[in-house]
DNA sequence: CATTTATTTGCAACCCGGTTGCGCTTTTTG
DNA sequence: CAAAAAGCGCAACCGGGTTGCAAATAAATG
């Protein structure tokens, strides 16, 4: 019964989601990890558990608004933590980078999404930038 | 023999693409839908060719600059024209927009790409921006 | 408590987009 | 014209994602 537990325990009944031992085993994985990971990442790291739980778990997360989803090009969906920096729950502008060379997707903090021209009468309701290049680890 | 034929003919020839039968088809179908396509797109408008081969008709486009891909979030990998306004060849700045509607893609006109705050050490090569929402047609 | 009911999990199988090996056909080259 | 190269179609495969179903576990009810 650790503090790290409890920690994750507590977010998960925040998000009103029941805190089986699968779900509190990923949530922790997830928040140790700090990067958004893949289903097959939760499948190499937790080898216990099956591929259909662990996509349930992280679809329950989501519907929640534990995590959200990247589309980073790696042709895995990948899962990242909401926090308070992040404003992927909020509103829906999405600012993430991908690491070319390790491969690793982190949220970037909340900012002011700029404007672009836009054709006329297109309507957005959404935005998604995804950087690539070199992370700090890599550089 | 139409000015459409010619004018697909001489843009594979511009790109050093030798103009086979499959390969007209397929560039004459992208220049008349003027948005993104899949895979499947193509393969259920030419339903002659194979899969396979219209495959390796986009991946011989890609390499030799005549189409860029997009990943829009549909989960199918889209392959776009590479035009004057569209600097996706060029530079590494890729601007589409994804009708939630009727989910054609289309590239955005070329733009300054506004700065955006970084961690400190990341270094960015390469920028992707999928706006979602509405397009004209469907407002 | 004991039992009914709902939720969660694991297994197997499936779907679909993408990809490859290979033999046949077509085109290019010497 | 023959040899070599390029293009094509078929079938099969791969991997990420998803679902149906039955067993196990947890929650609710009498």
């Amino acid at each position: 019964m650790t503090g790290m537990q409890n920690k994750v325990e507590k977010k998960l009944k925040e998000k009103a989601v029941r805190p089986t031992a699968m779900r509190t085993l990923v949530l922790k994985f997830l928040l140790e990890r700090g990067s958004a990971v893949s289903l097959t990442d939760l499948e190499d790291a937790l080898d216990t558990a099956d591929k259909s739980t662990l996509f349930r778990t992280l679809k329950t997360f989501e519907q929640n608004d534990l995590v959200h989803t990247i589309e980073d090009g790696s042709g895995k969906l990948k899962y990242a933590l909401c926090t308070e920096t992040c404003n992927s729950d909020t509103d829906h502008h999405h600012f993430h980078f991908t690491c070319q060379k390790c491969g690793e997707t982190y949220c970037l903090p909340k900012q002011q999404m700029p404007k672009l021209d836009l054709p006329l009468n297109f309507s957005v309701l959404e935005v998604s930038l995804v950087l690539k290049g070199i992370c700090a680890e890599c550089n």
